[in-house]
DNA sequence: AAGCAGTGCAACCGCAGATCA
DNA sequence: CTGATCTGCGGTTGCACTGCT
């Protein structure tokens, strides 16, 4: 496994992305999809690399990206996920739909892990320590509002949703909650950890949203019953008829 | 008002797994 | 089976911005 040549640096541009630049990529991606991201810059006619387009795309112009402060509730859900899952920001970022491993790892890294050292790790986070910056110059998209929003943009997210748009397998079996939201308290997330902790092979395989693809392996049995427990206890049982 | 230090975030880097020829 | 390529992820960096003195 070679290292990827990722950008023959070459006359490829870096830093910022300008806005006519969004809009190219927005633009070629609506029409052509983003099937192959290292053919996608010379198609769309972008000096970039395919790296960097996809990442501006993930992180900042998918229609579906949700802007903003990180509620108090994502916060305590990326505290929470993240003392199960460590360091998975990508799977982490699966749970809290519109928000992007790059988010939740700054996130994380800015002031979440700041605030767990600082104080006691039961104690409740509050709001930001800061109020919301004027976003950078440069990276102010034009294009994302201009595109069809998915359902993320129509709540205020005051909790843990769910989205088709985010996490595909863990959609498949929450899609028909969609208009419904999914709380999860602190007693239970309390009794979750527990239940975790204490339990299950989930340090070891490392991955428990791992069971969530199409993958039938026989070492999911455990997650999978780890996330029915999951689902029995929050309530959404509904949703369990779809895995 | 100006300077400085701290903070937040977008973007880059490099590695590793997956996939393809 | 092997090597090349692509994609995704986590860690890190650079810079604009904010707040304090």
């Amino acid at each position: 496994m070679g290292r990827s040549p990722c950008c023959e640096k070459l006359g490829l541009k870096r830093g910022p992305w300008t806005a006519e630049e969004d809009r190219t990529l927005v633009a070629h991606i609506e029409r052509h999809g983003h099937s192959n991201w290292r053919a996608l810059p010379k198609q769309a006619g972008l000096l970039r690399c395919g790296k960097s387009c996809r990442l501006r795309w993930i992180n900042y112009l998918r229609p579906d990206v949700k802007r903003g402060n990180f509620t108090s509730e994502e916060e305590d859900a990326i505290i929470q996920l993240h003392s199960m899952l460590g360091n998975k920001w990508s799977l982490i970022a699966a749970r809290l739909p519109g928000r992007t491993d790059n988010e939740i790892k700054n996130v994380w890294n800015t002031h979440l892990k700041k605030r767990l050292e600082a104080s006691n790790p039961s104690c409740q986070p509050g709001a930001p320590k800061r109020k919301a910056k004027k976003p950078m110059a440069v990276a102010t998209p034009e294009v994302p509002t201009s595109l069809p929003v998915s359902s993320l943009e129509q709540s205020p997210s005051t909790s843990l949703e769910l989205s088709a748009a985010e996490d595909d397998s863990m959609a498949t079996s929450l899609e028909n909650t969609s208009d419904e939201e999914f709380q999860i308290d602190d007693s239970f997330w309390s009794e979750t950890l527990a239940m975790t902790v204490s339990g299950s092979g989930m340090e070891s395989s490392g991955d428990p949203f791992a069971a969530d693809s199409a993958s039938p392996s026989s070492s999911s049995n455990e997650e999978m019953d780890f996330w029915v427990r999951l689902f029995i206890q929050s309530g959404d049982v509904q949703s369990l008829s779809q895995i």
